[in-house]
DNA sequence: TTGAAAGCGCTACCAC
DNA sequence: GTGGTAGCGCTTTCAA
């Protein structure tokens, strides 16, 4: 096969008897260019194999590449066991693929939880999205702005010149704690998503608490605790149903006395973890202890189990992310956006178990 | 804010008083340059706020755009419910990323199945994974190549030009089929992904079968049949937990005598579906029925059953893509690569019922 | 409706 | 070690 090096607009243009410009407009879609030019410049490409301009020679002219970061706060494989962190890129690539912008995935690792600079320094962005673990002192945050990459922050970090995307965690908490409280229940546990990256797990103490990173977890504890005053909260190391199991497993293996009479889990992946614990330790559910969750995520795995959870709209998050990304592409700056949350009672939870 | 056009290479260069070449090589790094000259540039260019080279322009001049695509041959929400497409992914970006390449993701929706040109059209791209889903008749494959972008297909499709990265799945299959014969099973059937992506369920026949597009359907199912020979297959729509068990309700609920004595599932989420299928038809697993699985997928959500599976190293296969699509943006050729697979036998599979 | 020319910001190459 | 210069392939004025 003749590796000849690849035809060009220019060769194209040649090849038509037309000029560069012309051709470019063809191939922009122009209808300024007369029908019979057009068809000339098109058989050209045809017979060269030419497959449409170069996207990086038109990126720096229009000063836009068709790429947008999502920065995964993990590695992906425990990033994307979370079925909402890939409904909300589901509905972000819905919103932003017809226009031809990809999503660039922008993994951290085991250790540095969030892309290198070497990751982000070579690649070309239009904007980047923060789709899981927004941090507010992370320095590729402090590149990005420098590089005038626009930002859209889901569900944090805060911080000037980003865009807010989110939920209102805490009145949402609030109003699954007020069920709980409805259903009489007054000893509850909560078990948390991480509050920082560093793998630590178990009871959160005040300092620990302090420094939290994330402001979904801050806000989830306090809508429990704007009913219950302070709980012990039990804190995972990842989101995961292993970790949620872990923990349940911690707070439910003691005797019934002390045991909370409902566990409130800060995501569905995690409620599914209590769950388990509940099981293996032979805890009927909800008779014995009452188990929710957060996020309305579909667990098809789970059922015939309901759990009892706060919904919100996952996948309609990440189109309001899209169109977000799209504005700020467009020189548009959008508002911060919060969407709304619901409670759904499922059968995890009923009545405390008689005292 | 001053929003003042943001500084470049010249700009930096200007003011620490070297040409504009010298300045690039401090960027990139170079050591010829002298450490005093270096700072210079480097005070230079933080009094600025200057962020580094664009990566667009770097581009256009380098030939390379650190942007790797990934095709994913349907909506994320679908694709990344299968953990294996996930770890695939993960032991690609774990290649990539130190590299700081980028995984570009382009999935497809409902009705088309793989990107649209649009998609690949207006984005840069070092290379392309066909990660899923590798139709053998892809017409965005036709424009890739065109494009001259090297392509890398995991588990096919197999045409020229393109590298593959695959396991002996008929290999493996055969020897789980082994097993079950072992085992004394003589009326199996099979669970298959689906033989294209149009949403067609049910009972395979000789014309649907013809018209499989999948070489991984294809291998899957004659490794059975090698034993077994041939069997009755039961297509499902999708890899999913719910199509899994629709598949095992229709193949299990009828009369033990006309009832398969084992299931062999083409992946380890439908044999998840099919589990759930006994168990809600009150058969027990391997007593009353043995069911299988392929990829060896880690399912946190399983336990305490272990499932009889064929393990293939996904993540592992994953930084196999990487690094050949290392070598492919390096200009080297690399050989296509078959990793190895094995069988691992779990709780699910036992001796059929006595008949 | 088409063409000419000027860069986008950078790096590769060659000279010093 | 450092500087000059010529493009990478395209789009975008502006003029014809």
């Amino acid at each position: 096969m003749s590796d000849r090096s690849r035809p060009t607009l220019a060769t194209v243009a040649a090849r038509a008897a037309v000029a560069p410009s012309t051709a470019s407009l063809v191939f922009a879609g122009s209808d300024r260019v007369a029908p019979a030019t057009r068809d000339r410049v098109l058989a050209a490409a045809a017979d060269l194999g030419y497959a449409g301009p170069d996207p990086v020679a038109r990126s720096l002219r229009s000063r836009r590449s068709g790429v947008v970061g999502a920065v995964i706060g993990d590695r992906l494989a425990h990033a994307f066991s979370d079925p909402v962190s890939v409904q909300l890129l589901d509905g972000v690539t819905e919103v932003l693929s017809p226009l031809g912008v990809g999503l660039l995935l922008l993994p951290g690792d085991a250790d540095r939880h969030g892309p290198t600079l070497a990751q982000l320094a070579h690649v070309p962005l239009d904007a980047v999205v923060y789709a899981t673990c927004g941090l507010e002192d992370d320095p590729a945050l402090v590149h990005l702005q420098r590089r005038g990459v626009p930002v859209v922050a889901v569900d944090g970090p805060c911080v000037d010149d980003v865009v807010f995307v989110g939920i209102p965690d805490r009145r949402g908490t609030a109003e699954l704690a007020g069920h709980l409280a409805d259903l009489g229940h007054r000893r509850v546990a909560v078990v948390t998503l991480p509050l920082r990256l560093d793998g630590t797990r178990g009871l959160v103490g005040a300092a620990r608490r302090a420094g939290t990173h994330h402001r979904t977890v801050r806000e989830r504890t306090l809508g429990v605790e704007d009913t219950f005053g302070p709980v012990p909260a039990w804190e995972t190391a990842a989101n995961a149903v292993e970790e949620g199991e872990r923990a349940g497993r911690q707070l439910l293996d003691v005797p019934a006395g002390g045991r909370p009479t409902a566990v409130v889990a800060q995501s569905d992946v995690l409620a599914a973890g209590v769950l388990r614990a509940a099981d293996s330790l032979g805890l009927r559910v909800p008779e014995d202890v009452s188990v929710a969750g957060f996020d309305g995520a579909e667990l098809p795995w789970l059922p015939p189990v309901r759990l009892t959870t706060v919904v919100q709209p996952t996948t309609e998050k990440g189109r309001v992310v899209g169109r977000a990304v799209t504005d700020l592409v467009a020189g548009r700056r959008p508002d911060d956006v919060v969407l709304d949350v619901h409670l759904s009672v499922g059968t995890t939870t009923g009545p405390p178990p008689p005292s």
